[in-house]
DNA sequence: GATGAATGAGATTTCATTCAT
DNA sequence: CATGAATGAAATCTCATTCAT
């Protein structure tokens, strides 16, 4: 991967995350990149491809983060972890996190892929603890986080470390 | 209000609700609401003119909604209401919800006027039954339900009964 | 002739004047007119009739301003009279002027009908002066009073009194 | 600049100076260029600034034509030569100048940056030569030469000759 | 690997004109 | 006489993509 190819990936995941896909011009990419527009094609075939490699990236970014919350033994820990994971969000990632969002809203059908391993740890952690409904309080914490995605990656509210205090405080975590 | 107006509005509704604001071309909008382009610009200017169109109703719409639960005495009625109110969205409405979600994933700054009565409900709610940070548990709420919105308008879960009881159990409604 | 129609033509003047024909719309005329778009249509047939009717005006208001001057006895008069025309343009015939003008280089072809009975009384009054060349000498004043009018139309110069003596002067006027 | 920039320039040239800027679409200059309408906007931004291009050419042409007559040391042969340039308008240079004063009837404000240099340098001949106004007669010559400029670009007169001779024979040349 | 010229299709917008009321 | 809704063609401009160098 040379240096200009990174550039691109960057420059694309800035306006593809800030001002949308289709909104996006693989020219105005190519100027925030200082790359010639033909380069994009030639290492990304095209714009579709570009995204793609994005959304690589972002998935190989998530999992990790995923890993080292679902490995935990501790049950409550893990309901803990994930619950707190997008108040965590560092800022070199805070984009890539964006799009995953951004761009559930604008295709066809919801990519339910990345979220999966962490419905399925929430489902055996919520099970080990004895609740009568797993599968319902699993889907309660993917909604409360989605939620709280939303805070974090849109409107970035003042008073986090209350509003965390208060929703762990539900789950008596 | 013409009907040829109507049809404008209820297309481009569809079409940007469904495939994004950027990814519907005007003459898309035109063919599905059986119209010639040109009338598109002569009655809202442009092509953000009728998305601002349909912004204005989608508000006028959710005002109406709000103002329903927001009048109730009870406090616990009022939280209960705003919790449920994203499950109860009714088909009319789905599309007008779904295209103010999309659209803030796509604006460079995040519009909170739709919110902000729901925010000032809940707070005055919390104060009422007694809570020691009300602007952070109307904070919470507000997350939830966005986190709903998310799973109402884009997952549509199969099992939202049981999800609702969860969600009200936590706030003890 | 209704108050409508005479807006239109008003309206149209000044804009086809100012900013041109061809960049011009009806719609703009229309505005600017306080009219419906459909009017201009309905008296001027389309918007190249409702140039010919202004036309039509700005020569019949042309034709009577040389009228005053042609008919003069004195030859020296009439060539004194042509020349101090442009500078003596009314307010109320100045965008008429602008038109008839600007007009000269949007056409095709250059229309000679508006000054062919200046050039014939100017031939004449050099004969009677005895000028070897009435034709050339005709030919330099009517190139001087183009001049002249593109200075008045267009640049509106400050010393336009101490121009015109100067100019009258070259003619022992 | 590729050929096919030039083609362009070329092109619009002749349409914009034969036809007006307004009456000329963009897609008529990429017929007669030889070339994608795109290329147009990739070279030229937008169609004011393929006008600005060919503007910028044209002041260019002018300044270099005026600067081989007022570098003169002779105030009479400066005057003459000034008198004279329209006359001698080259058949390459021709649109140049027709598109030039035809600007000057469809813009807002007068341009008048081209013909100050000639205004200066006219001052000065006819300080130098005596003459008690100056201002006013380089005034007038300016107006002259505006005159000669609309009777050679646009009605080509057949007796040019007899015409600069009475011309010059006014100002004793 | 990289550039930048070039394209053709399509997106947005304007415009002259028609027509029902 | 007058309006304003409506149209279809054309004008301006954008965009993803290709290709020669």
């Amino acid at each position: 991967m040379t240096d200009k190819q990174k550039n691109i990936l960057k420059a694309a995941l800035i306006l593809f995350a800030e001002k949308g896909y289709a909104a996006t011009s693989t020219s105005k990419v190519a100027k925030e990149a200082g790359v010639s527009e033909g380069l994009i094609f030639r290492h990304f075939q095209n714009k579709e491809g570009l995204l793609n490699a994005i959304m690589q990236l972002a998935k190989a970014a998530a999992n990790r983060e995923f890993a080292g919350i679902i490995e935990n033994e501790n049950p409550k820990a893990i309901i803990r972890g994930i619950i707190e994971m997008p108040f965590k969000i560092k800022q070199d990632q805070f984009l890539l996190w964006k799009l995953i969002y951004a761009l559930k809203w604008q295709t066809e059908t919801y990519d339910s892929s990345i979220s999966e391993p962490v419905k399925q740890a929430l489902i055996k952690a919520f099970s080990k603890l004895g609740y009568s409904n797993p599968n319902a309080e699993a889907e309660t914490v993917l909604i409360l986080i989605d939620g709280i995605a939303m805070a974090v990656l849109l409107r970035k509210p003042a008073n986090m470390d209350e509003i965390v205090s208060s929703m762990l405080a539900k789950y008596k975590l």
